[in-house]
DNA sequence: CAGCAAATGTAGCCTTGGCTACCTATTAGT
DNA sequence: ACTAATAGGTAGCCAAGGCTACATTTGCTG
């Protein structure tokens, strides 16, 4: 008999173990956007060997993700400007960086040195949802408040 | 083309990166441990069928992880107790449950409705150092403490 | 200009973690 | 007792993301 895999009504746990998958498979997207982001307003012209380097796999690695990118439209290719953005990259980059900002400077704040919450960050914003950002930022701007309020009691 | 920039090391950032590699690599032990002493705790003989219901996969995707959990040492298997975590498995069990713990009730503390911060820990609790599990701890036991505390400023 | 070194690319292999299809047991129900 | 459903397992396919080995392009330099 045919068991299907996806398994509409999730136990739950179910669903949230498939969003941890579509997370994961976002991630690379995202890290590479980031990364090319930051490079790119270095002023260099980014190329693959340079992600390589950073991300510390082989070359290899970085221009089969690379081809991976283009064919789902997150960056261009172009011999002399190397690799750009697309719209939709220059987006996904933004946002990972905003995010990745905020988590940095949730942690430090929380006590946490600056190397550990870099790192830390690196592994979490892809699986951090937005209203947990918000949080964040509201404890940012008001972090007794934010310690101080009652839990909140949403209707979830 | 000129090289840019001598930065031989890997700028830090490409052991960053390998580190999230690494946890990745546990991730599926870590969550397969969670939920076999869960469900062994709960007094039922814990079968492939119940991992692959709360994971969302099919029974066959559950079949190999075990083979390698098996393999690695984390689980054994016997026909009529099912699948059991070795000391080792319990171990990281037992981790990763309390560092799921901390993490929700953080979250929660903060103001992020329950449902959504046990999503998100879910993803976030296999790249959170020690050192930001101590701090979460620390809020939670002195929120204003911790909210008003200098940022620490390490020697890096 | 010859030649080296670096960057880029291709081919091919591995593991993980998804899947379907199919087969075998066991158990429940009629 | 037969049948149907459920559970467990095997085989084989796929994509992602690692790798090495080899080939090609390119730019510098002697």
């Amino acid at each position: 008999m045919k068991r299907q895999g996806g398994n509409s009504q999730g136990t739950g746990s179910a669903t949230r173990f498939k969003r941890i998958r579509q997370d994961h498979a976002r991630e690379a997207a995202e890290d590479y956007a980031e990364m090319i982001l930051d490079l790119g307003e270095e002023g260099r012209t980014v190329r693959p060997s340079d992600l390589a380097l950073r991300l510390g796999v082989t070359h290899v690695t970085v221009i089969r993700a690379l081809d991976r990118l283009l064919r789902d439209g997150i960056i261009t290719r172009d011999a002399d400007q190397g690799i750009l953005l697309s719209p939709t990259g220059q987006g996904m980059g933004e946002v990972s960086r905003e995010r990745h900002r905020i988590i940095v400077s949730f942690l430090e704040r929380l006590g946490v040195p600056r190397e550990i919450a870099t790192i830390d960050a690196e592994g979490i914003e892809h699986h951090v949802s937005e209203i947990v950002l918000q949080k964040m930022e509201a404890f940012l701007r008001e972090p007794v408040a934010a310690a101080t309020r009652k839990p909140t009691r949403q209707k979830d």
